[in-house]
DNA sequence: AATGAATGAGGGTTCATTCAT
DNA sequence: GATGAATGAACCCTCATTCAT
């Protein structure tokens, strides 16, 4: 990597960890160019702005962050498939309670706050993570009907029981931030147990 | 109400709406003083900081925000249970559809990512927020408690239950923030379905 | 004396410890109506201003601050000349060493630096410290004049002389201000003695 | 100078100015940007705070005010002695009554004052004051065992001497801040004149 | 005799940004 | 590639003062 990218991607890091612990507004260029060990007006050299930089940031974080990356359909058989989607979720679940994991949940929260707020540009940010939080529903939908297929649940509410898989695996990585603590696994299991193999009880 | 009293009160609603709109730090106190329609020293004559007017806005939002005002556990009966956890749920959740209380569940995410933040003071938000979250959690147990003397209910793993129910509901009151499309109403029912009268499936 | 007097010395003595501990600049309405215990436009009802205040305090601190009142003229007699100036003297600094009279010192040392600053009014303090300072040399004038004539000492230098037993006082009660340890009566009464009986050295 | 120096210089110079004719509060740094001819945000390119800069410009000011340099004691003998105190001293106090110096003199009693008020960190500026005054007693004892040594005066009282002297020299300086007008050099030399010889005056 | 409510002016400070070097 | 020097805009906050009550 060239001198030039590292510093780029130090920028980057560091930016990431600073929003992550204080937020977007309160990091500023100042803090960051502390943080890497450059002058303020370096960063000018790899972003024009403040906003191009958080733009990156984002964009960096989200980037690692989607369904099939946890959830590799094409391993799903019909003998692992409930154990299969208990352990993925909670490889997801439990390397976010490690810290470089947590700073991206953090992160995402920050920016979704920060998207939710009125300002022209940041709707870009909800729609990003807006598709991101609708790719993980789609996965759970695809994921769901190769358990039709395996006959392991039915075919009705599909798209329901997707939603309640994301939005579950959303809120169990956010319960630390509260500080509440909770049998993840236990929960995680439950939930994939009844969503499931519900047997005709869907409504 | 007394003129003072008014004063106070606009301002701690239009920095309430502000908190929502724009974040707690975007929120200035010139921002505010302008809202209410008075200048910006006044709003000292009556919160001696902004962070004590923040402080003031937080109580103020989360005094109406518990699980008895939602949830009135006596009025349940083994002949209603199910159907009116379900129609209380969706009362919150459809109730917050509205612009009104659309707002709290904003300035609650706020404060929530506020509170998270490297801040000696923060964690008090934090608290406070985990102290609601709990409170949902230990109501829902209580709740579940009772559908467990009425025999609709078994009691293995109430404590799960009893989370997955709070976090859906967080969960859901979160979702058209992104801006998600979801029938609300059918995951809720779906959720209280499998959580309530599933048999024996807990492990 | 009325309530209403009551309340007026109340101000002017608090407003003059206040500046005698924080300085006429630091020393604000609000702090001041706040160690009082009214409200802060009530002072306006006594002082128009915060200016007219600070020249009551000045006036009345200087009120109690003048030669005759430590160096009783008429009861000098060739008997107890020097020994009633250096107790005379003592008695002045030593007074001065407790709070009360401390504060005076402070507070006349603040007004003095007050009024030697770039402001017309502000020419007035100066103009009235002067007139104090000069009626301590004016009084050892007089008082030397009747060392003269009891022969104690001679009568060359008489302004001279009178100037040093002023500042010498002068400084003597700034010392404790600084911190400097000085044994004060031993000073004091080696310059009496090296003034007051010295024979034919002065040129 | 670099560029960078100069206005460093320049911003200190000003402030000592501005300090010693309106006081440290009421020299905002508006007011300092402005008489340097910059921006107020500049000023916290080269002063973190208004705190820095003005210990900056307490440190630059005591800096050249030392007992050493106004009564280099290597160059007295026994012959020019009385007449080199005398000389040395009064040229302290001549050029104080120039315009640069007379700054001095006003900026010190500004922050002896300043340090005097009831505050954790104005401590160090009477702690720094005092040792400045110490030295200037200090030095005077180490003066006058010359003159003992040259047998031009005897050895007791030499600390109440060296005071006397001290805060001779100190208050002189002050006068003309008073406005008071003294026969400066007359009251020096009787000072000198009294104290040097006397002859087992002292008691 | 006193105050509740409000304000214009100005305080120190931090921000993202620029630009010549 | 990187920075030293500078700045306009905005920040939170305190001040002395006013005025109807």
């Amino acid at each position: 990597m060239s001198k030039s990218e590292t510093t780029r991607q130090k920028i980057l890091e560091t930016t990431a960890w600073l929003i992550g612990h204080y937020g977007i507004e309160r990091s500023s260029l100042s803090m960051i160019a502390n943080s890497v060990g450059i002058q303020k007006p370096s960063i000018y050299y790899y972003f024009s702005s403040k906003e191009e930089l958080v733009d990156a940031v984002f964009a960096w974080i989200l980037e690692g962050y989607s369904f099939e990356q946890y959830f590799p359909i094409n391993s799903y058989t019909k003998e692992n498939f409930v154990e299969k989607i208990i352990s993925d979720g909670l490889q997801l679940l439990i390397e976010e309670s490690t810290d470089t994991q947590m700073l991206v949940v953090q992160v995402l929260n920050e920016f979704l706050l920060y998207g939710s707020r009125e300002s022209s540009h940041n709707k870009e940010y909800r729609l990003k993570i807006k598709a991101v939080q609708e790719g993980f529903i789609d996965g759970f939908i695809v994921l769901l009907q190769k358990g039709v297929e395996f006959r392991l649940t039915d075919s009705k509410g599909l798209r329901e029981k997707a939603s309640i898989l994301a939005l579950t695996l959303d809120n169990l990585s956010n319960y630390p931030m509260i500080g509440i603590q909770l049998d993840v696994a236990a929960v995680w299991r439950q939930t994939i147990t009844s969503v499931v193999s519900n047997e005709g009880k869907f409504i």
